[in-house]
DNA sequence: GCAGGCCTCAAGTATGGCTTGAGGGTTTCG
DNA sequence: CGAAACCCTCAAGCCATACTTGAGGCCTGC
């Protein structure tokens, strides 16, 4: 009973008995209090619509591995926080290299907006811009200034959206002039992936310069990713710091 | 034929005769090379969902202003594109103050991670993480080195997220080294938004923390929103700039 | 060797997100 | 003023997604 060559597992002392792998009640108990609503049938379902695949016994009991584990995992966030249907989980869980990565819908996001063909590109006038976003003159200009808008009189999605998130966080205080070290910190990171793939992309080939390009998409995904669990450790730690923050609770 | 007093919405050249709101049929055909499967009984579907509430002729018909086209294109493309079930999309848009936002997404992500009640913190220890997460002891040693995870031998699932993603990204070269970026990004990011609340945070009234922490959220989201635009600007020049990337389309 | 757990497959259910249709008023434009 | 084009409500229907239930039966471990 020790036939797997496949992944040693590493066992931790406390599922040397499962290094097998887990049925699928034990899996079902183990995931509920993370997930209350998981059942048995619900894992069940999930393995016919192809989104896990556990070995089986040779009596054809499911096992699941702790790489099966670790994916439903990610199955059961996404769909719950993301709110993600499981189609498009499939997809995106298909897409990547490894099985593993919540940083899924990023990638999905940063596709869709980044070489959408460049036809696509609707621009906004001054005046129509304002209207839509509620910002004034002078925001524009500003923005403009510090260069969170590129110059002149017209304006693409992206930038409508930038402008629209700035007519709100001025509602808080943040001035355009505060917005340059988002401005900033996005070139860094920007630099920081060319960088990585600056031969591919310059590669003379197609192929491979598509290739970089669609590498270029996971990685900002994954970057964008640690970026933002970074700034939810630092905004824990801000607010943990705080005087009493028990009253809440 | 033009007393509404509500505003005065800036006319462009090209919506004169619209200023008074555009019928239903009329926004539908606006916001169909972008939305293509917008339907009238759709929308009128959403106001029943409570979603959008124009204003009404005397006589009864639906006349959309620009904000509610406005918010339309928000609704419509965060169920598009995130996926988002009506119902969310309804009281994220709620939740805001102003009806605006695209980022709305992101504020709940960080609501959820944020300070989710310090009892359910599980945490994992090394031998686990390796299984979880498929990484060696010497990413972890460097990972702590670089401060991308806090020294010791528990993590806990913020960490956890970010050991993941830094397997992948080593797949592409990207070393916990280049990780240190993101995290002074991160922490500017963080002070940025502290600087901003600061005197709301520290003050002894509770009340007034809580309501700085609730802005803490919504600001957390929308500089993530922008920083993410930003991020995409870049790569699309990047992108752009590279030779001959037309043989694609 | 049997209790408790697991298997498949087919059918059923709940919810969300619309569409359709009947019956009837409103606007616009010549 | 009148007709064509457009819009209204409300109730019912429809389709997909995501499961659950149940019948009939095999597996595994004490």
């Amino acid at each position: 009973m020790r036939e797997f060559g496949g992944q040693t597992e590493l066992l931790s002392p406390d599922d040397v008995d499962t290094a097998a792998g887990r049925t699928i009640g034990a899996v079902c108990e183990m995931l509920k209090p993370e997930f209350p609503d998981l059942s048995i049938s619900k894992l069940r379902y999930l393995e016919d619509q192809e989104l896990v695949t556990p070995r089986r016994t040779s009596g054809g009991y499911r096992l699941y591995g702790p790489r099966d584990v670790e994916r439903l995992r990610t199955i059961l966030t996404l769909q719950r926080d993301e709110f993600l249907p499981l189609k498009v989980i499939r997809e995106e869980l298909d897409a990547m290299r490894t099985g593993a990565v919540a940083s899924a819908k990023q990638a999905r996001r940063i596709k869709r907006e980044n070489l959408g063909s460049t036809d696509a590109v609707r621009t906004y006038g001054v005046a129509e811009i304002i209207s839509m976003t509620g910002a004034d003159r002078a925001l524009l200009k500003s923005l403009e200034q510090h260069g969170l808008v590129s110059p002149g009189d017209s304006f693409d999605d992206t930038e409508r959206e930038v402008i629209k998130a700035a007519v709100e966080l001025r509602a808080y205080g943040l001035e355009p002039r505060h917005l340059r070290t988002l401005r900033v910190a996005a070139e860094r990171e920007a630099g920081l992936l060319e960088q990585v793939l600056a031969t591919g992309l310059k590669s003379p080939n197609p192929d491979r310069r598509q290739e970089a390009l669609d590498s270029l998409e996971s990685l900002a995904a994954l970057a964008s990713h640690v970026r933002h669990l970074m700034l939810v450790q630092e905004l824990r730690q801000l607010v943990t710091s705080l005087p009493s923050s028990q009253e809440i609770a």
